[in-house]
DNA sequence: GTCGAATTGACAACGTGTTGTCAATGGGGG
DNA sequence: CCCCCATTGACAACACGTTGTCAATTCGAC
């Protein structure tokens, strides 16, 4: 490997490398997530959703900002949810119309039997690359999404 | 479970906040190319696969091959692009069925059309967040989805 | 040379996230 | 008190990646 290369690679192809990354690390943990859902009767997304209101139930608008996702891709997700009776939406003493999303008995049932699959595969990928390590590049990644978020239009999304 | 130390997060959390924060990356790189790719008249996922194909024609499967995606999700890409007329299939040599995906002179131009705004964005990113720390976090992140695709099943995906 | 396994393309079904649109609800300014 | 407007849910259309299945092609073992 050349020390010290007068082409040091441009902030383009940065961003091209980078972005690549991101797409194929987000298919490799959506295939690792989808395998550990499926047998306890859920998806990747439902199992997000879902984890989201484990220990308070939220509206569909507060869980898709708490996601970074749009509401409509939540409330869909939710209906489905509640479809299967793994959740259910309550009153909302405070507002008629968003109703409460929460899991039922069934629904923490579920995700608790994701508990045993997902620490062994954790415990697996701490011992591949250092615990260190990989608590560093989640930090860095979190500096990444938050850089590229402040660059993007003050409107995006929604 | 005893009381953790502050300081050391289990592993089952690490991987939690990593698949968490990939799925929030993935979702802001996916909108800045989105809104790169829409004024050329491309989608994300078709600028990425023409420019798979920008130096050297690939087979579909080859695409899918070097993207670590399905061949059949390139396959449908790659007819878009083509009944756009923004690429095409040409004859290969080597194999009557495995036609030869290559872009049209509109396809390259539609490609070369997104690149400053691609090089603005790409330099206004290395500006915030440094194109050390940039390069690092990528380099991370690409060990990271190594060591994932290394835990995975043998024969996932395909 | 022939047969069987692997590769490849075609097609369909499904789950998911996005944008766009509309009506219902709730809060704040007049 | 009433009206404007942001929030919220509902519904539809679209792009995308995945799995599954089948037929055509290619290549290697025999």
């Amino acid at each position: 490997m050349a020390a010290e290369s007068p082409t040091a690679p441009d902030a383009q192809e940065l961003l091209s490398g980078a972005a690549l990354t991101s797409f194929r690390l987000n298919g490799r943990f959506l295939a690792v997530a989808e395998a550990m859902a499926r047998p306890a009767g859920l998806t990747a997304a439902r199992w997000q959703v879902l984890g989201a209101v484990l220990h308070e139930p939220l509206t569909v608008s507060g869980i898709a900002r708490a996601m970074g996702m749009t509401r409509q891709a939540v409330q869909r997700t939710a209906d489905l949810l509640v479809g299967q009776g793994l959740a259910e939406y309550r009153p909302n003493p405070a507002h008629s119309r968003a109703k409460l999303f929460a899991p039922t008995e069934e629904g923490l049932a579920a995700v608790r039997g994701i508990g045993p699959a997902h620490g062994e595969f954790a415990a697996r990928l701490a011992d591949a690359m250092g615990p260190e390590e990989l608590a560093r590049t989640v930090e860095a990644m979190r500096r990444l999404a938050d850089a590229v978020e402040s660059l993007e239009e003050p409107d995006a999304g929604q």
